[in-house]
RNA sequence: GGGCCCGUAGCUCAGCGGUAGAGCAGCGGACUUUUAAUCCGAUGGUCGCGGGUUCGAUCCCCGCCGGGCCCCCCA
């Protein structure tokens, strides 16, 4: 008995049982169905449907007139079926596109009519036929010719309500793009947008690297990482949070213009903002300073907005974010300044949690750092205000370890954050490349650590050797994809840009295996 | 982690103390320009899971599981 016998006879005997579910018996239906296809000879899983061309190519063939010239071969998923007897009305789609078909007793012979009996939403066929249109006004093939393509055992979400359930939403995503073709938008919106992104950046000299997923010590940001386990080497691994310091190493061995889109893994909450995986674009640019990674950071966005949506003005929400350059910058002391906070006035933790109580910051505790502090003070009282697209500068050393202070002023750091929506999307500064500086800011991190920050950075003594041999002046930034597409698509969650979205799994169901 | 809400047929939803209902899909039938086709007929359920209250629970109570929204938080 073959493998596929076995599989038919279990399909249609779990029918047979006394409790079976209602999907088992449709189910049952349609093995029926196909068990009948092949006693009359027809393949219900051919290879191939030679010579198909798109449905929304077909459509651009109508002619003017009802002449029956335009001859048309195409194939896709039957998504609504009328049939009336003689003549059965039927609406096919593939990712072009869908068209209406007529299939006709008289048109295909009684034989092959007979087929439409064991079809039925959700299978694919392929159809050869001539455009002609309805008095009702729908274009319309008049198939001459069709064949099985796939038979579908489960049937399709209802045709007028769809997928509603947002848990099977996101659970069988497969079929929320059967019931709303329109969400497959996001997906083909995403691949535009990164090929665009990488070809500013090749034009910009930038060559793509790639680097390692599973590291020793998670740098570059303040996050908590996912930990593995290497079965070999027998020890714990983290996965990486972002890129950065392995392009530093890129930057310090020699290349000076690099770019990764690397997916990446924090451990935390998940909300419509926060993936726990997401795709981070970070590049790295050797003999450049700020006032070049502004410029050039606003021709980057302008430039992949424009070819991607066709302008720079988006709309998000209530708002319409305008991103013609030159963007406004806001300076980050002078942003506390008009909320009442002279931050240079607070040089200590100490100093400032009563500031940071006193605005009702519920985790503001002792022991936190004055950059966490800032940090918490920012995100609860400006962050939401930064609504058009800008540059945020001037931010304090003590929220950016990795960046090089200001000439100007010591406790301020050369940096930038894009700001778009009241959201971080883009952040970058000149790196800090004075080893001595970096290994005591690590240092103070290391110390906020012990303290209890658990998104506090960690020592990377590798790094900071490496760092001693030496890194030219540079240019970083990074931005998540995701966020940065969240925007730019009005999109009301981040999980809306992300094809499967993690789900929980589902628990076991019980007595599935006696 | 806190607050509010949801889970009933494959899908979309009613019912809310007295043995479970509709529409779509599927099944049988009629129908050769329909388009959420229409009409006739038959069928379909561990009412998320477990406990409790009750003569009796889909309904009330408690716990758990899964999900959503709002806080909080990491791009």
């Amino acid at each position: 008995m073959s493998a596929r016998d076995a599989g038919d006879k279990m399909g249609v005997m779990a029918a047979d049982e006394p409790s079976a579910s209602r999907l088992a018996e449709v189910r049952a239906a349609r093995i029926e169905k196909l068990a009948k296809l092949r006693e009359l000879g027809v393949d219900p899983y051919p290879s191939t449907f030679d010579d198909r061309q798109p449905i929304g190519e077909a459509r651009d063939q109508a002619p003017e007139q009802n002449n029956d010239d335009a001859e048309v071969r195409v194939a896709g998923r039957l998504i609504l079926w009328r049939r009336h007897g003689g003549s059965t009305f039927a609406n096919l789609r593939d990712q072009s596109g869908q068209i209406q078909i007529q299939l006709r007793r008289d048109v295909v012979g009684e034989e092959r009519y007979a087929l439409v009996k064991l079809l039925e939403v959700g299978d694919f066929i392929g159809v050869a036929g001539t455009l002609f249109t309805t008095k009702t006004g729908e274009l319309t093939v008049r198939v001459q010719e069709f064949s099985i393509l796939t038979k579908a055992l489960r049937p399709l979400p209802e045709k007028w309500h769809g997928l509603t359930d947002p848990e099977l939403r996101v659970r069988k995503r497969h079929l929320a793009f059967i019931a709303d073709p329109e969400e497959m938008q996001n997906v083909a919106t995403r691949a535009r947008f990164i090929s665009n992104v990488r070809s500013f950046l090749e034009d910009h000299d930038f060559i793509e690297v790639a680097t390692p997923v599973l590291e020793s010590i998670p740098g570059g940001a303040d996050a908590e990482p996912f930990t593995t386990h290497h079965n070999a080497l027998d020890r714990d691994f983290y996965l990486r949070i972002s890129l950065e310091l392995f392009h530093k190493r890129l930057i310090i061995g020699g290349f000076e213009r690099v770019y990764e889109i690397g997916r990446v893994f924090r451990n935390e909450g998940i909300g419509k903002e926060h993936l726990q995986d997401y795709d981070l674009l970070e590049f790295y640019w050797a003999y450049a300073d700020l006032a070049a990674l502004k410029e050039l950071v606003q021709r980057f966005y302008a430039t992949v907005i424009e070819s991607t949506f066709g302008t720079l003005k988006l709309p998000y929400g209530d708002d319409v974010l305008d991103f013609t350059p030159p963007w406004p910058e806001a300076d980050y002391f002078e942003l506390f300044r008009k909320i009442g906070v002279e931050l240079a006035d607070y040089p200590t933790a100490d100093a400032l949690l009563p500031v940071a109580q006193k605005l009702g910051i519920a985790d503001a505790k002792p022991g936190l750092g004055r950059g966490r502090l800032i940090d918490m003070i920012y995100k609860k009282e400006i962050r939401s205000t930064l609504v058009q697209p800008q540059l945020l500068t001037g931010h304090p050393v003590d929220i950016s370890p990795l960046a090089k202070r200001d000439p100007a002023d010591p406790a301020r750091v050369q940096r930038i954050q894009v700001m778009m929506a009241g959201s971080e999307v883009g952040n970058g500064f000149a790196e800090l490349n004075d080893p001595l500086d970096q290994r005591s800011r690590f240092e103070e991190q290391q110390r906020l650590r012990d303290a209890g920050d658990r998104e506090a950075q960690m020592l990377d003594e590798e790094f900071l050797e490496a760092l001693e041999y030496g890194m030219p002046p540079t240019a970083g930034f990074g931005v998540s994809i995701e966020r940065w597409l969240m925007y730019l698509t009005n999109s009301p969650s981040i999980r809306d840009v992300v094809a499967f979205p993690l789900v929980r799994p589902a628990p076991e169901k019980p007595n599935e295996s006696g």
